[in-house]
DNA sequence: TTTATATTTCAATAATTACTGAAAGTTTAA
DNA sequence: TTAAACTTTCAGTAATTATTGAAATATAAA
């Protein structure tokens, strides 16, 4: 297998997981693209690249410069806007956990809360709270720890775990 | 709020919820139902109560099933199959990590091991390999995480969390 | 200004994914 | 056996989500 074989191959699959994760298909294969290549890319060089139209470039550069994994650069005597996704996978790994957090793990707690507040005392009321309840500490536990990850860096995380977990 | 409209609530949250995350919308509904209802549900219990076809009620039971985190009962003098969650959230949580586990992340370690041999040496194939590698770094580490959490109970993991973390 | 170059938006459309319902298949009891 | 009770399958359809492409908007140089 060549190089461009290789680039082609990994931002199929990466592009194919993401699907599977809530993330749409082509603003991983953007990524992925903007990651393995060294220099900034226009939006042409991704269109030609993906043969995806320039909204759609546009809609996924966007969404992954909100979600702070790719940023904007200028070239000195460009007038076009030019993209690279930062390198470091450690920081990838934690701003994306860090968004997932906010936008799905945290409005999840804050339900499980609101709906504790039933007014009923009955069995069944109680086993529902009970369940709820359950639910919350699970939910919180995870909050924690991908809080704890976010602000670890790699090997410290990496070599912590295996510590605690030999012992 | 009454008990009625909160579990209502719940289910619906649950659904909207498993959207982001790559499962189906009434797989998560069903299994919602399932969990605060104390009683084993049949077919067409689940049927009646979230209003979906015959159909689509056996696929997604077939599919927490086969996800470890539904079981099917008989009840006596009863030919119909009822259908109970499994209570034990920290349980759930750590059947849904395995899955997902096997299905999304050991995949991508293979892909990725697969991509490292491409046969350049030049310093874009040389950079492409570093990338390749920081992925799998990373993902390794998630992977060799998460293998602990399947493993572990819940107060273990959050205790050892908190004190390494303290220190 | 005006013109040229780039970016953004969004209605129309395509692609994907989920759901229905009825027919086929299966199991159990008589 | 046969019939009734129930489960599974899957082609057709509906609903959702992603993408295009062209018009509107913005920005910078002439």
């Amino acid at each position: 297998m060549n190089l461009d074989e290789a680039k082609i191959k990994y931002i199929q699959t990466w592009g194919s997981l993401a699907t599977s994760w809530g993330i749409n298909k082509t603003m991983a294969q953007v990524h992925a693209l903007l990651l393995v290549t060294t220099k900034p890319l226009s939006a042409e060089d991704i269109m030609d690249t993906l043969q995806i139209s320039r909204g759609n470039v546009n809609m996924n550069v966007r969404a992954l410069i909100d979600w702070g994994i790719v940023t904007k650069e200028f070239a000195v005597g460009e007038r076009k806007e030019f993209f690279v996704a930062d390198k470091d996978i450690w920081e990838l790994f934690k701003q994306i956990t860090k968004e997932r957090k906010k936008r799905e793990i945290e409005p999840v707690i804050k339900v499980l809360q609101e709906l504790q507040q039933v007014d009923d005392t009955s069995d069944e009321a109680l086993q529902f709270k009970k369940v709820l309840g359950d639910l919350s500490t699970v939910t919180t536990t995870v909050n924690t720890i991908l809080d704890k990850a976010i602000k670890a860096d790699e090997h410290w995380l990496l070599s912590n775990f295996t510590k605690m977990v030999k012992k």
